[in-house]
DNA sequence: AGGATGACAGTGT
DNA sequence: AACACTGCCATCC
């Protein structure tokens, strides 16, 4: 295996921050490696723990959990990210801020008033936490 | 050499 | 939302 690949997807690893998650996909294409996704899990599978990488703040698409519900693996995922805020729902990750295109265009213009314009998708309070 | 198997992802139905 | 299929490619039979 190429070396060079192995090191820039641990250097990209590495530099999730904490608190943070990312996903195979996202991770193989900073790493300047698009498209091999599969790559990133094999080498967080033989990647020793004790070089220390956070490959809790890896997920599979979507931001699910990628190992079976019941395996060993999964509860120590999820252990591990919530006991850095993050919230684990159904074996997903609850996507904090959804930045849809809209407000991402409209946010530098209205400094004043951030946010607030009818945005009601609801899905904000229901915090069900299993 | 050739088929099966993954810590995956994107697209189509 | 769930499945099927395809692309990806290093490893392991």
């Amino acid at each position: 295996m190429d070396p060079r690949s192995v090191e820039a997807i641990c250097r990209v690893v590495l530099a999730i921050p904490r608190g943070e998650v990312t996903t195979y996909g996202a991770v193989a294409r900073k790493a300047g490696l698009p498209g091999r996704a599969r790559l990133v899990g094999r080498i967080l599978k033989v990647t020793p723990a004790s070089i220390g990488l956070p490959w809790h703040r890896v997920l599979g698409a979507g931001g699910r959990i990628v190992f079976p519900a019941s395996s060993r693996a999964f509860a120590e995922q999820r252990r591990r990210l919530r006991a850095e805020g993050v919230v684990v729902t159904h074996g997903r990750v609850v996507r904090d801020e959804a930045p849809d295109l809209d407000e991402l265009l409209w946010k530098p213009l209205n400094s004043g008033a951030p946010g607030r314009h009818g945005r009601a998708t609801g899905r904000s309070r229901s915090r069900r936490s299993r």
